[in-house]
DNA sequence: ATGTTAACTTACCAATCGGTAAGTGGTCAA
DNA sequence: TTGACCACTTACCGATTGGTAAGTTAACAT
């Protein structure tokens, strides 16, 4: 039917929705199938076990997150994190999949082998930060803390909406994210702009 | 031997440390028995189901975090901030236990049923963020948007200290957590002082 | 025509899962 | 002394887990 690499990836595309809404334990070979309407086995042809299948789910959701930072450039470094962190967050109310996989994955480490694909992706954004004219000024370890900060405030709150909203209600969490995209920009300029 | 609640809470501390580590999936009963040094069945008895020793468990945490936010009370509502946030980044480096259960508290919420008691905690916080003269300024939505960048900054980075360390290194690991110290100083400074 | 390979499927496996049933030994009140 | 409870144990259960083994089916190169 479809070539190799379609079916893969089609395969890494159901993981990635899967493991992003329970995580690695909360996730069975036997569910990823039946999502994807194939045997198990099918699965196992091309990932030797759960946790290749896994590894290549972050190495892919890696590659995404670079690419949509790269795609949004902009000439001024501050417009480009403003509006990259900006557009990530809006993105994520509707589909929040890659930002819990994210955090599902920094839960899941444990010290021993599993090598982590984002370094690229925040080198990127140290990056950026460091051609702005606030970001300049100041050390790599405060540039760290700064990048540390920001997208942790975004996962962080992505993760959140659901237990905001049913404890203050929809209402208050719609109010609380268009406010969060203020805290963002505020966040940007206040470290960035000097 | 021990009085029964002593046994209860004992069962508690066990799951705590194990939920945090491994999240409700990723937990077994027989693993929670093993480390408790009884059978799977002892559980059983006080928990009826491992989905009830969860949520006992998260009801615990939410009080012990209150807790902490109630003894490390200062007259000045600015300093009770600053230092309740500090201190709390702190301990969590020695043992992130609460901060790691929180996330993953977050991640397996889904919207039916489970209800998620720390929402006085965020009260508290809130109250005494309107008590600052410059969170007295603001509306309450970006009161609440404030105190939900903040916790999530510091639970953020804290679940992210092994990534960071594998990343990075352990030194410049250790250099970030004194950095995210001064950040987190600056934000309570930045948004409560006026 | 034929052999090879890729992309699967069905059948099966031991291990573990959460949970039930039926005791067991000790404490304590009547 | 007895009987009721409490904290627990051993024994067991069907269901599900990740994974193996052995085909099957179609495409394709020789």
């Amino acid at each position: 039917m479809t070539s190799s690499g379609d079916a893969k990836s089609a395969y890494i595309a159901v993981a990635t929705r899967r493991f992003a809404m329970d995580g690695f334990h909360g996730t069975s070979l036997s569910n990823l199938a039946k999502d994807a309407g194939v045997s198990k086995q099918a699965l196992l042809h091309f990932f030797k076990t759960k946790e290749a299948l896994y590894a290549a789910t972050l190495t892919v959701l890696a590659d995404r997150m670079m690419q949509d930072l790269i795609t949004c450039r902009r000439v001024d470094p501050v417009k480009w994190l403003t509006d990259y962190f900006t557009t990530l967050c809006q993105n994520a109310y509707a589909d929040p999949t890659d930002m819990r996989l994210v955090v599902h994955a920094l839960l899941d480490s444990d010290q021993n082998a599993r090598k982590w694909p984002l370094k690229p992706y925040l080198d990127e954004l140290m990056r950026i930060t460091s051609e702005t004219s606030g970001g300049r000024a100041k050390e790599v370890s405060a540039q760290l803390a700064w990048v540390s900060q920001m997208i942790g405030m975004i996962q962080y709150h992505i993760i959140s909406v659901p237990t905001v909203s049913g404890m203050y209600g929809a209402d208050t969490a719609t109010v609380l994210q268009s406010e969060m995209v203020k805290r963002i920009e505020h966040a940007v300029h206040e470290f960035c702009s000097n």
